[in-house]
DNA sequence: TTAATACTACGAATTATTTCGTAGATAACT
DNA sequence: AGTTATCTACGAAATAATTCGTAGTATTAA
């Protein structure tokens, strides 16, 4: 089992945009929170100090710009979350978290259908 | 739309408990917890009492034993929940929460049924 | 009726997380 | 060259959440 720490909400909020954007500086990512929420840049700077630490990120110091990269995949660490999750919101129940979900906010018809064709090949299986 | 505190992760847990075993005290609730992971006492007790102050919870004090019941809904206070998680994990879709938790965890034939039950109902509207 | 047990209240310590200010260095601009 | 902007490092303040100890009462048991 892999192991890797559990980010914090800002963690977790930098981690995605160092996934869509990938490899990305500290400004950038900073620009890129900022579009939320005013957040200062030593701030950002900070946590992305203490990912590092963490291991979650990696980054180029080759130039004087840091670069910084996701170092936990996307979906793996995203499983990891979502696991976590369930366990505590839906006592484990991965089927009520869907079926909470499908009523809080409906996906659209060629979604569903995505999801039909996925829980169609799982049942072939 | 109901406005209510979001509850930390200690409170949620507690919540679970009393949603599932109905009105509790607090000795109850902290047996129940212990069964996960050792808390002490007042620590429960002190929990529970920020969720009177926050209307998390209503309390019966007409005996020396306090009697506390759930006072946010079970359903709408994890349909909030989900909505704050699919928010900061899933960007906003759910439709990639609901892929990603079918991968990681396949529910049983069963379910799969129940869901797609749901599917169709959803898609006839 | 005394001792042990169980309960609430509550302040304060502890731990986790986020935010910010300042210093020192480099780069860019005028 | 001198000034301004930008960057990292880092300590420490601020905030949030959890944990615990103690005091004061009530209840139960011996």
């Amino acid at each position: 089992m892999i192991q890797y720490n559990k980010p914090t909400e800002s963690e977790l909020a930098i981690l995605q945009i160092l996934w869509k954007h990938g490899a990305s500086t500290v400004r950038e990512v900073n620009d890129s929170l900022n579009k939320d929420r005013e957040v200062g840049y030593t701030t950002t700077l900070k946590i992305m100090q203490i990912m590092t630490e963490k291991d979650l990120v990696s980054r180029d110091t080759s130039s004087r710009t840091h670069v910084y990269q996701a170092k936990v995949e996307e979906s793996s660490a995203k499983k990891s979350i979502l696991k976590e999750f369930i366990q505590s919101t839906f006592s484990g129940s991965t089927t009520n978290l869907i079926l909470q979900a499908l009523g809080t906010d409906t996906p659209t018809k060629e979604e569903l259908t995505e999801i039909k064709s996925l829980i169609d090949k799982l049942e072939n299986k």
